[in-house]
DNA sequence: CAAAATATGTCAACATGACTGACATAAATA
DNA sequence: TATTTATGTCAGTCATGTTGACATATTTTG
């Protein structure tokens, strides 16, 4: 009941059998419905800011993932990618090979295990990343410019708190690497068994 | 230079020729490439969230904005949907059919004007709409709620603030269908020649 | 040291969800 | 009446995800 579509008359007159009351049976949330959303939007038009510099080379956003991660974490391997990005093998191993094939990014065996292939961008990588970095920097920057320092690190907590719990601690991890501080709650305890860390 | 990973030794100190030096050239906007991997990794496990529900059925993630939306605002023009989720007719076309043939979905022709198939969902739709908001709800409920009223208006301003400035009348009018105030700044003027509104 | 475990790569086959561009219908509008 | 609009549909293609099996090199373990 209530009607909800001031756009176009909505209320189902006649033959109104099966669908359902207009209004958002979502009531009580509606405030998380619509957080949500903006969140989606957000996301959305985030990812689109590379496609035309992608578009031109052929590549797509599982590129744009890759050579961002591998660009912000040098020496990163194949595992922790894998774990980062939450695909399969054989999805990453597609987007890797042409990376690779086409020298954007390179793979070395890792100095203590041999086994590994630490992969990092090559100069021409490094462009590339810089080149795809750039818009989606640009928005970051313009909205985060617009919050107080207190305000950003609100931000930054309730981002990571949205985080499964269980994948808290490798992303914590992750950015260790680059010297980061943990996050607030989280880094309590805990911090060896993680999925992304080295053995 | 400067070493990164603490994790695998690196330093490749072996045919280095053409890998970079492992610190973040990004080092600039370090914190704010930190921040988009946060948004990244909230936005992974985020969408996750349905996956088990939705396998049950055969159906994807597409399926799940689909009957998400169509249930957040009944009556919604597949032009409407069109232009929230970006993609194609076709590729919406294949998804919606499915939701329709299988009775998730209703189709009305408007009243005003008969041209337009509004979308509800029926009562399958809705349980299944339901179903698949738990865990974001949950999720986003979780988040929120550790942060003070002043603080969920800041990530609201926030997200908001991410979404591309071309977008946002568009988002801001879908949203007042369910009794949304406008977004700070944004809302001064302007909101008619919106691409979602109806003519 | 031999056996098991690990890190990575690769192959084949397939599914989902995007895209393009063309064309069709019904209804509203000029 | 002619045009525009909202929607649907067809054919074909591409990007990116999946599974499962298997191969190789290397490290770790019993």
């Amino acid at each position: 009941m209530t009607d909800i579509n001031t756009k176009s008359t909505d209320s189902p007159t006649e033959n109104d059998e099966e669908t359902t009351s207009p209004v958002s049976l979502s009531g009580k949330h509606e405030h998380i419905l619509t957080l949500m959303e903006l969140f989606y939007f957000a996301y959305r038009d985030f990812t689109g800011d590379g496609d035309e510099v992608l578009a031109k080379i052929g590549y797509g956003r599982a590129h744009h993932r890759v050579i961002h991660f591998v660009h912000h974490y040098p020496g990163l391997r194949v595992a922790e990618l894998l774990s980062i990005l939450k695909i399969t093998k054989q999805s990453l191993a597609r987007v890797l090979k042409q990376l690779v094939d086409e020298d954007y990014i390179t793979q070395k065996p890792g100095q203590q295990d041999r086994r590994e292939r630490l992969l990092y961008t090559t100069q021409k990588g490094q462009e590339l990343a810089t080149q795809l970095a750039k818009p989606q920097i640009n928005r970051f920057e313009h909205s985060i410019n617009q919050l107080s320092k207190k305000e950003q690190e609100t931000v930054e907590k309730f981002l990571f708190s949205l985080i499964q719990q269980g994948n808290r601690h490798d992303v914590i991890n992750l950015m260790a690497q680059n010297g980061h501080e943990p996050y607030s709650d989280i880094s309590k305890k805990h911090s060896s068994k993680s999925a992304l860390k080295k053995k």
